[in-house]
DNA sequence: CTTATCGTTGTATAGACAGCATGTC
DNA sequence: CTATACAACGATAAG
């Protein structure tokens, strides 16, 4: 038997799937030959990359081979997640699997594993401070490599792909159902492999006025208990063993959903148990709770929650356990759960068919609705599964049935927006993968853009844009990187946002806290920015004023808000007080700051090269970081020492290193006696110091 | 004159990747 | 180019 079939036969699978076997008939263990597999969510497509994966990792006695592989995911989340899977999976085969993303990475240099696990981003970070593990790559697996459609990352993940495709790797594309698959595949290179095979059947619905209309025929009517649609259809599903997802247009709208499913009376006294220790666990989060956390957990209380990007990480993974395992019996979501994570259910029921966008009311993509929909259905758990669309009026009953008949959109290359091409642009040259008009050309010439455009004299004009944008601001000179450009390129920031911060730190009167972060939050990482209401615009311009600010446009204003709430946080203002202020949810906040972190430290090295030093950005790259005056940085800096243990430490008196190497009984007493053991042993070890004894 | 009801106007709108060097309460 | 929910406010009718 072959090598992947045993190891799949290790873990119990003898019976492969439909689509599984086709990759594997038309040559998947050909280990040359590229795939783009296009099929339906929970049909199997990450064992076809695992097959390929396990196909280049491992010899014919199942022990590791000298070749590399990397899985490419969209989500950090899904990340971690396949991490731990593949650990456990693989690790048996004396296979090393590592992780590495923007914010974790493996402590070990990453050519001493076989596997990684990645997203485009991290990747082509990684290369940017130059891999010298690539050529040891032989197979490379994209998850949802239809993101290639995506506004502002597609064309990360298309520059990078272009890039992989000229070494020796085969490449697994695994996405969605898409309109084009046959042009991607072609661009790709690749064995088209397309089917629309799922292990539970999925009913597809409309739901209008009561009644459940199936698109392959038959209707249902839907007991009305109250004048609320969705209540009504949840109950349905609920009352029968099942759980539902309700996907929403809104942050808003998925909490007033959610507000109004009370499906106490489906509940057993053990669940309500249950339900009331996993609210508390939400109210223990965030001390105090905030409004958010209050309302989230009066939900789960009566079976239902909420899931945002409103919710911080530790959130979101409670209610998703929790709905994993039945006990929460609705979310109501926004998109945040419409790709990627595995999250399924017996209805998903779709609320809304259009969207506010930057650009005004939008339809919401085929393809988004037929995700949201393809997540109905458990293996094993549910006879089948059903995606039902609510409708209103007769305009969206035809937008439904389109969604639900239709193929999907194609997907065409982003390339074009600007602010990924000027970054991509600037780290090939930085990396000297472009080495002049002729490299250009040719590298262009292979992309997805050129691809599709066909003609290229639109293409190579707004590409030439960006190569005089990039001269004119001295990130580069003749095709070679200057000292800033290379710095810009690793720092992996917008060159635009760079020239941003530099022209900030050059027009700058006085070094003020509060300059530097509006600095940081006019960059466009940071976008979008909080909203200014209109009250607010007269003290706003008065106070950017008195800093010598001098422009006023909006986005100035809305910038300066957002510099405000960050040096709010960084004064240790509580967070329940913030929120509140700028009205905003915890994971906004969390997401703000990490961004304003990011570009803190990018603007700290950005002013060493044009000799604008000075130690502020970096004490505000650290108290952002904490969340903490100036006063305990140096108590910051040790170890098992965060913002309320030093602030503990600071007011009792103990304000620095010394302090604590002096006074161990006394920090004992105020932050307990096995954290400050742990910290002078720390300390002990850090200056040369005798362990001391407490 | 107070309260209830209905109509008008105004307002707000999804998500999430990246640096770097190691560990919060 | 496209919508819609909801809050705040205001006009009108009922009590």
């Amino acid at each position: 038997m072959n090598k992947v079939l045993e190891v799949l036969n290790d873990f119990g699978i003898v019976e492969l799937r439909p689509p599984q076997k086709k990759a594997l008939e038309r040559g998947l263990l050909d280990k040359n030959k590229n795939f783009l597999i296009s099929i339906p969510t929970a049909s199997g497509k990450t064992l076809i990359g695992e097959m390929a994966l396990i196909n280049h990792l491992l010899d014919e006695n199942k022990k590791p081979t000298n070749k590399k592989g990397i899985f490419i995911v969209p989500l950090k989340a899904l990340a971690s997640e396949k991490y731990e899977e593949f650990k456990n999976k693989y690790e048996r085969y004396g296979l090393r699997i590592a992780l590495s993303i923007g914010d974790y990475d493996e402590d070990e240099d990453l050519s001493s594993y076989n596997l990684i696990i990645t997203t485009a981003e991290k990747l082509d970070s990684l290369w940017r401070h130059k891999i010298d593990w690539i050529n040891d790559v032989s197979v490379v697996v994209v998850d949802e490599i239809h993101l290639i459609n995506d506004e502002t990352r597609g064309g990360t993940l298309e520059i990078l792909l272009t890039k992989l495709k000229e070494f020796n790797i085969q490449i697994i594309g695994l996405s969605a159902t898409i309109g084009n698959p046959d042009e991607l595949a072609e661009w790709l290179n690749a064995e088209l492999i397309v089917d629309d095979w799922r292990p539970v059947e999925l009913k597809k619905g409309i739901y209008r006025e009561g009644v459940i209309e199936y698109i392959n025929g038959g209707n249902k009517e839907i007991e009305a208990i109250n004048d609320n649609d969705i209540y009504n259809l949840v109950v349905d599903c609920v009352k029968e063993g099942g759980c539902c997802l309700v996907f929403c247009n809104t942050k808003k709208g998925a909490v007033n959903e959610a507000k109004k499913l009370n499906l106490k009376k489906f509940l057993t006294n053990k669940e309500k148990r249950k339900l009331k220790e996993i609210a508390e666990e939400i109210l223990s989060i965030l001390e105090p709770p905030t409004e958010m956390c209050k309302t989230l957990a009066e939900c789960i209380l009566n079976g239902s929650a909420f899931h945002h990007a409103g919710l911080t990480y530790q959130h979101r993974k409670i209610v998703e356990d929790a709905f994993r395992e039945r006990l929460i019996k609705v979310i109501c979501a926004t998109p945040t759960l419409s790709a990627g994570l595995n999250l399924p259910c017996r209805r998903a029921i779709v609320k809304d068919l259009t969207r506010y966008t930057n650009k005004g009311i939008r339809p919401i993509p085929i393809m988004e609705i037929q995700q949201c929909i393809g997540r109905a259905g458990r293996p094993g758990l549910d006879p089948y599964g059903e995606g039902i669309i609510l409708v209103k009026n007769d305009r969206d009953y035809l937008r439904a049935y389109q969604a639900l008949t239709q193929r999907p959109e194609p997907i065409y290359s982003k390339l074009s927006n600007q602010a990924v091409l000027r970054t991509q642009l600037l780290g090939l040259i930085a990396t000297r993968e472009i080495r002049d008009e002729h490299d250009l050309e040719w590298f262009i010439k292979n992309t997805f853009y050129a691809y599709q455009y066909g003609n290229l004299r639109e293409v190579a004009k707004n590409i030439n844009e960006v190569i005089r944008f990039l001269e004119e601001n001295e990130f580069i000179v003749d095709f070679m990187p200057t000292e800033l450009g290379k710095r810009v390129s690793e720092l992996y920031i917008d060159p635009l946002s760079a020239k941003y911060i530099i022209d900030g730190l050059n027009e700058m009167e006085n070094e003020e806290e509060i300059y530097y972060l509006y600095l940081i939050s006019k960059t466009l990482e940071m976008m979008p920015n909080l909203r200014v209401y209109k009250s607010e615009e007269l003290d706003l311009i008065n106070e950017m004023e008195s800093l010598g600010i001098k422009s006023f446009e909006i986005e100035d204003l809305e910038a300066f808000k957002t510099a405000k709430m960050l040096y709010d946080w960084i004064n240790e203002v509580p967070e329940d007080e913030i929120l509140k202020k700028y009205k905003i949810e915890p994971g906004i906040l969390r997401y703000k700051v990490e961004n304003a972190i990011w570009m803190m430290h990018a603007l700290k090295e950005i002013a060493k090269i044009i000799g604008k030093s000075s130690d502020i950005p970096e004490k505000l790259e650290i108290r952002l970081e904490y969340g903490a005056k100036e006063d305990i940085i140096e108590l910051l800096s040790i170890k098992y020492i965060g913002r309320v243990r030093a602030r503990k430490l600071y007011n009792a008196g103990i304000r620095n290193v010394d302090d604590i190497i002096n006074n161990p009984s006394k920090v004992a007493s105020i932050i307990g006696e096995k954290i400050a053991k742990k910290i002078l042993d720390e300390l002990g070890v850090k200056f040369g110091q005798q362990k001391l004894n407490l």
